[in-house]
DNA sequence: TAGACGTGGTG
DNA sequence: TCACCAAGTCT
């Protein structure tokens, strides 16, 4: 079977989406059927994908689902939206409320950058999250990927969304190899958009059916192949499934690091009630050049508003 | 652009 | 057990 071309052209051209299994190989059509169809049959049901999810959920679980596993979002992310149905609800509150919220979901600077999101979404856009790609990217928190999973799980517009599980699944099926590079190419937008379906309903669906092929049958570990619905023209398969070569991945470390400091530190804070004096600080990390050195970035990063007297609180604003 | 930035589940 | 991994963004 061949290969999802690298240069596929979208699927516009009739002459190559006419002829299956012409000399090109298969046509956009054909594969995006085959990965919606499957979408249609395995899609989790999740809460920001429901029709009662507006906007506002689409990107409040865009935000927290930034490095981290749905199962752990889900909790948070339910009460997050019961406190704060809209973003002048959280705007109206203080940002270390936002912190606090945030709960162990881990990057709280996230939490801060969602509460900015939200105060500059009453201040720019009246209190409606903006549909515009560039407005959305504009806002604090919101990269590349989230403006485009905002605008078309939200909206339903057309944007290639590239995240980690689409990279992996486009690595697999069209380049061969088991891993997309360490940051997103120039390659790799230029094929996602050669992908993406011309009609706007389609391409949203085809954003979110590719995310969780990744998601659920193209994964990092161990891929489920026999339960893929492309297996058959997927370009990894076709050469073996060859491992990855080139060096080695760059790994996370965590133990012993002003990450795992900082963490700790903001434990203490989230879970106070009032100002923590510096002392109750000192009890989480006995090293006090890193322990010192974490506070401070934390303050710096405005995730802790330091008071007089030695005591720290989360940012009252 | 490489590295910082949390946390916890898992093979 | 312990690296690896999870819907990235920012500097």
């Amino acid at each position: 079977m061949t290969a999802i071309p690298a240069d596929s052209k979208p699927s516009a051209d009739s002459a190559e989406t006419a002829g299956a299994g012409g000399p090109a190989g298969p046509s956009g059509p054909v594969l995006h059927s085959a990965v919606i169809d499957w979408f249609d049959g395995h899609a989790r049901d999740l809460p920001w994908r429901r029709p009662d999810a507006g906007p506002w959920a689409v990107m409040v679980s865009e935000f927290m689902l930034q490095q981290t596993p749905v199962n752990r979002v889900l909790p948070v992310y339910e009460q997050w939206l019961a406190r704060w149905p809209s973003p002048a609800d959280l705007a109206a509150e203080p940002p270390g409320e936002a912190v606090r919220a945030w709960g162990r979901l881990g990057y709280p600077r996230r939490a801060l950058r969602l509460h900015g999101a939200a105060v500059a979404i009453r201040e720019r856009h009246g209190g409606r999250v903006p549909s515009d790609h560039a407005e959305l990217l504009a806002l604090p928190g919101v990269g590349e990927y989230t403006a485009a999973a905002v605008a078309s799980f939200a909206y339903g517009q057309r944007h290639a969304v590239l995240d980690t599980n689409v990279r992996r699944v486009f690595a697999r099926a069209v380049s061969g190899r088991e891993f997309p590079p360490d940051a997103t190419t120039a390659a790799e937008r230029k094929v996602a958009r050669a992908l993406l379906p011309d009609d706007e309903p389609t391409a949203a669906r085809w954003a979110a059916a590719t995310m969780e092929l990744g998601a659920l049958v193209c994964t990092a570990r161990t891929p489920h192949c026999v339960r893929c619905p492309i297996t058959a023209q997927c370009a990894w398969r076709a050469a073996g499934s060859p491992a990855h070569d080139g060096p080695p991945r760059r790994g996370q470390t965590y133990a012993g690091t002003d990450r795992q400091v900082r963490g700790k530190l903001l434990a203490v804070l989230r879970e106070a009630v009032a100002p923590v004096p510096q002392a109750a600080l000192d009890r989480v990390w006995d090293e006090p050049v890193q322990r010192a050195r974490a506070l401070d970035g934390l303050v710096a990063d405005g995730l802790v508003e330091p008071l007089d007297g030695g005591l720290y609180r989360l940012p009252l604003s």
